[in-house]
This record gives C-alpha cells, structure tokens and sequence, in this order.
DNA sequence: ATATTTTACCAAAACGTTTTGGATGTCAAA
DNA sequence: TTTGACATCCAAAACGTTTTGGTAAAATAT
C-alpha cells in the first residue's frame, strides 16, 4: 500500500494525503482525520527512505558507541542504558530516527563520523564521553552538522551539552563529609583523559580551599578506571602511608570497589572506621559488598533533554542551551560521623 | 555531488557508475577501478535513501532491545555489548546497516516489531532474549522477515539461530567439579522464563542422572535473578539446612554475588569449605570479591555468525543454520578439591 | 569473409514520496 | 454586485538512485 493506492482509496490527491499526514494548515482538520483514520485501517506509512528523499531531511539522529577504551561492558553502557531510556521517550512521540555505528577502535570512531554524516546522511548527532578537548567538536561545525554533547569541553565553545553536574555533585559530598566532621578527604581520582573527571578533581581542590583546608597530596592518588585490583593496590598503599584518612571520595564506580577492597584487606571497617562514597551506577548500587553511598543524577534526562535540544534547532532563531542533572544523595550506610 | 554530477565528471553514464559500484559483471574492471578511486576523490558514495527507494531493498538489521525486566543496566547489556562489537567486524565489511529501537515497556516492544516492519522497512531483524515459547517467532514469519535468533525457544521450529552451549557447559561445570570430589552439588536456577535458565537446569538433572546421582531438592532452589540480596537469603538458608553442600552452580552471575554473600555471612570459606561456579560475565570476572571461577564463551562470535547467516539468506538456496559458541572454563580460585 | 557471441556501455523508466505553484469555491467587506 | 481574502484541494516536477532493455564494437567461431 503506497500514497497512490491510498490516495485513491479515499478519492483524494496524493498532495492531500502527504499534506495532511506532514501536519499542513492547507487540509481541513475534517479530511485530515479522516485520513489518519484510515490510514490506520489501511496499514499505511509513508516510505521513510521516498519520504527522505522527496524531502532532504532524513530526521535521523546519529550516535557513535566506542566499543573500546574503558571497560564497555559494564561502566561505560551503564549509563549508557539509562540515557537511551531518556531518549526513546522522546524520539518516539516526535517520529524521529535514532541511527547507532559502532567502533571497534579510534580509527573506526573517526571514520564512524565521516560516515554518519556523508554516508548515512543523518541531520543530527549526540556527541558522548567528551574529552577536554574534544576534535569532534571542530568536525561537526566544519560539516554544519546539528549536534548535542552528552558532557562538556574543558572550554566551553559555543554548543549545546547535556551534563552530570560534577561541580555541584563533589561539593554535594563534601558538605555532607564535612557535616559528618570529615576532615581527612581522600580523592581517588581517574588517569583517563575525560573531562568529567577533571571537573570532579577540580571541584574537590576548589571545594578544599573554600573550607580552608590545606590540599595534602597524600590524600590524593590516581588511578586507572577499569582495573579495581590496581585502584585496590594504590589505596591500600595511601591508607598504609596516611592512616588520618576518614573518607574517600571515589571519582569513578571501579575505583569505589577497589577501595571496598583496600580497606577489607586492611581490617578497616567501612562506614564504622572508614567511610566511602562515590558517584552512583548499578555497579556501587547492587553488586558490591557493602552498597557503597553515592551521588546519584537522573541520567535519563539528559537523553531527554538532549533530544529536545535537537529538536528544538531546527527553529530558526534557536540559542544553545544546556541541561545539568540535578545530584542527590542515596545514603546506604559506608559514610560514618566521625566523633569531634 | 550526486551519481549526475559525478557520472559527468567521468564522462560515463550514470548507468555504468551504479553498475560499478554495485559490483556488476557488465563494466570493464579498468572503468570499475576508475570510477571508485575517483568516487574516493569526490567523496561521492550513493545517496542511501534514494538506492533503497530504487531498488526496493533496505539492506537494514533490525533490533530491538527492551529496557524492562531485567535489571537492564548491567547483566543485560554485558552480553549485548559483545554480541555487538562481533556484528560490527561483519557489517562494516559487508555494507549492511543496523537499526535499533527501544522499548520501555512490554507494550512498546510489540509495537516496535511493526514499526520495524511497516515504518523503517527492515529486511531483517535479530530477535534476544527468547523466551520458552516465543510469539515473536510467529509474527516474523507471518510477515515474511528473515530473522536469525540469538537464542533458542524450547521446541526448535525451523530457523536460524546462535546461542551459547548452555547444556554442553552444564556438563562442563559439572565434570569440572566431579573430578574435583564434589558430590554434593547444589544448583540455583532463576525464576524467570527465559530459555537459557530453562536449557541449564534441565542440563543439570540430566547430568546427575548420567552420573548416577540422585535429584536432592534441598540441593536445588530458584532466586530472581536481579536481586542478589534475595538469592543470598534463600542460598544461605539451603546451606543451613544442607550442610553437606560442597559446590554452587549459579545460573547467572547475580546469583553468583548473591552466593558469595551468603557463604560470606555464614563464615564459610570460598574456594575452602565450598566452591562457587557461574556463567562469565564482566561482573563476576572484574567486579566481585573473590572474583568467581566460571564457564566463559566467545559471544562476540554469536554477534558475528548471526550477522554472516542473515547475508547468506539472501542466496536461494539457503538452509536454516545455527552456531553455539564453545564453552571453556575460567580459573579464578572458588572452586576447591574436596577430600576421598 | 561472414555469422555469432561477448563485452562494455547507455537512455529511459521506475521507485514513493514532498513541494511548488496554481485552481476553485466560499465568505466577508466594500 | 463586485472584490479581495481565505480555505481547501490538486497536477506536475523533483529528489537520486537502480534496473530494464537495448546498441555498437570487439572477439570468436564457422
């Protein structure tokens, strides 16, 4: 069943059909019903790939998933899922295409983009896990390609993004750490280049200096993201050294359970001796012994709100925006008060 | 630059580029090594919408992942993410496009089946996650589809599918722990109606059968399988009540963090006084404390097999296939030898 | 030398839409 | 009664390919 057949079942012209399917003010709302109507009856849609060429636009979203790099099964997809869910709610009450590629390596990612835009011709992409400088970036405008950044640059140009809000999330969890007479904060911070933890790190020093507390470095290590085992090692090593330490503050969810890790194989008790916290994911929420405390942002909405924005530029006079998930504590106990 | 403007460029007709780009036998090799070194120049490659409005063919793998049920963030996706990154290594080289939707709701994945079928027009469609009896099957057939399972239902009509060995690394698991003493060997199924769960279980009775081992249903219960703080209760009390158990099967990897937490507050040693064995997953290979034994498969090869079975489709003569990937077995240290 | 087959190319139709630029009829204002 | 504005509809062109049914030249067979 094509618009022709359909057109002809209804004693229409094809214009109408297509006009009062696109929404158009020249068919009457009477007709336009009765079209919808039966077009329901008749099982008929227009042909996406006619539609897209008659009319130029392919109203298809482009994503790019790096299936390299950090741990991709667990971490990475996580909120990955949660941001998809986001996403879908809008993509389908507004009749848009979402279009994924996936990457094997860098040399696929980049050629993954080039094909996003020239082969699959999409209008729009989502661009994720944003460095502090992104190339990306550059790519796209070159291409005028519409796009949102799921996360931020180090400099903000002139884009729309979706984001966690780091900043607010770190000094979240250092009032609620000092609130509880914390005073001995160490921060596990990531060696990955991404932007998200340079935010995270950045709030912790700025949040020290606000409360005058001097930054004591050996409070501070770094570690590799996908590799528990080795963040285990490391603060295990840093407890050893600085044993004033009450809290740690995990910048990533692995690191979280090498620090659950560190502190067993050091009899420390956690949330009585030690306390732990850290940004929330299923990981820290369901599979570790104990549930650790942590940040947790409603993740679904920056695919929601990224959606939007796509949507939304497609108005003439759009101005870029950006959307920052609101953090909020989920207490599961690691996190004692530690007595004045 | 469309095929117009290059097949001038060329001097050629536009005929003879698109003969030689799809790889015709009725254009001289030394014109088909012309025209794509110089589509490579001009960056022209055929506009998708319009070739699939021509030639009536999507050349698109549809799928659809449902995000419901399952506790989707993890157990779900681990797999997936594999089974992807193999698809991928076949459909880059081969030019098929993959299209997924998503549903949030038993009720959005019904309706995404059509919209794959009559909306996005996809040749072909990958189906996960089967249940025992799938209904799915029915409808793809019925709208003439070419599908390949990734899965199996419990009564094998005639398809295409690829799974794991469910029943073959059951045997595995359980010769492993045979010639390690263990008679006592307790089981843990899930709840749920998946196929999997299904083929595991009935392996395992098969099993103790052909070994001469009665069924002892104190030896044998069935948890939720996103719940490991409820299978940890029901394991603990089986081992309560049993306490000749030596060695636990998991069915899935959050019992497994389930079975660890029981056999932690019970104060039994992992891989002393009892063994723990599961199905490989990211969890349990990198998350869990000890990190669990289990029977690992090569699932980005079930990716890749069921996208090569669905080009082959397309030959006449084709006879439905299937692939199971090989089992092997992970040492990781929770399953100890138990003395004559 | 002639007839036949094969090779290498091409013009034009078809695919199912959207969009442009009217056409017709109705209704209110002059 | 006439004029202009508006509402509602439509025919035809355009979008960029693939495919069909050819033709001419070259190669091969007779």
């Amino acid at each position: 069943m094509n618009i022709k057949d359909f057109s002809k079942k209804l004693k229409l012209s094809i214009t109408t059909v297509s006009r009062a399917l696109g929404g158009y003010s020249d068919v009457s709302e009477k007709t336009r019903k009765r079209i919808i109507l039966q077009a329901k009856k008749y099982n008929y849609s227009p042909n996406p790939n006619a539609s897209r060429l008659a009319s130029g636009k392919s109203n298809t979203v482009g994503f790019v998933v790096s299936l390299y790099g950090l741990n991709t099964n667990t971490l990475n997809q996580a909120g990955f899922f949660e941001f998809i869910s986001g996403m879908n709610k809008k993509l389908q009450s507004e009749d848009v295409q979402f279009f994924m590629m996936f990457a094997n390596d860098s040399e696929e990612e980049k050629n993954a983009y080039n094909k996003l835009i020239n082969v699959h011709k999409v209008d729009k992409i989502i661009l994720h896990n944003l460095k502090i400088n992104d190339e990306r970036i550059k790519l796209l405008k070159k291409n005028n390609i519409k796009f949102v950044a799921w996360g931020r640059t180090k400099n903000l140009q002139n884009y729309s993004w979706v984001d966690l809000d780091n900043e607010g999330s770190i000094n979240l969890i250092m009032d609620y750490l000092f609130n509880k007479n914390h005073k001995n904060i160490a921060y596990i911070n990531i060696v990955e280049n991404y932007n998200f933890a340079f935010q995270r790190q950045q709030a912790y020093l700025k949040s020290l200096k606000k409360n005058n507390i001097k930054f004591n470095k050996n409070n501070y290590i770094t570690v590799k993201t996908e590799e528990p085992d080795q963040a285990a090692l490391l603060i295990k090593k840093m407890l050893t050294k600085n044993k004033k330490i009450t809290a740690l503050i995990c910048s990533t969810e692995y690191s979280a359970v090498g620090a659950i890790k560190a502190c067993n194989s050091l009899n420390k008790k956690i949330g009585k001796d030690i306390s732990i916290i850290t940004f929330d994911s299923p990981v820290v929420s369901t599979l570790t012994n104990p549930l650790i405390t942590a940040v947790s942002h409603p993740r679904d909405k920056l695919g929601l709100n990224a959606i939007e924005m796509l949507i939304e530029m497609d108005n003439k006079n759009y101005k870029h925006k950006s959307y920052l998930a609101k953090p909020k504590i989920i207490e599961r106990g690691t996190v004692h008060k530690v007595k004045k």
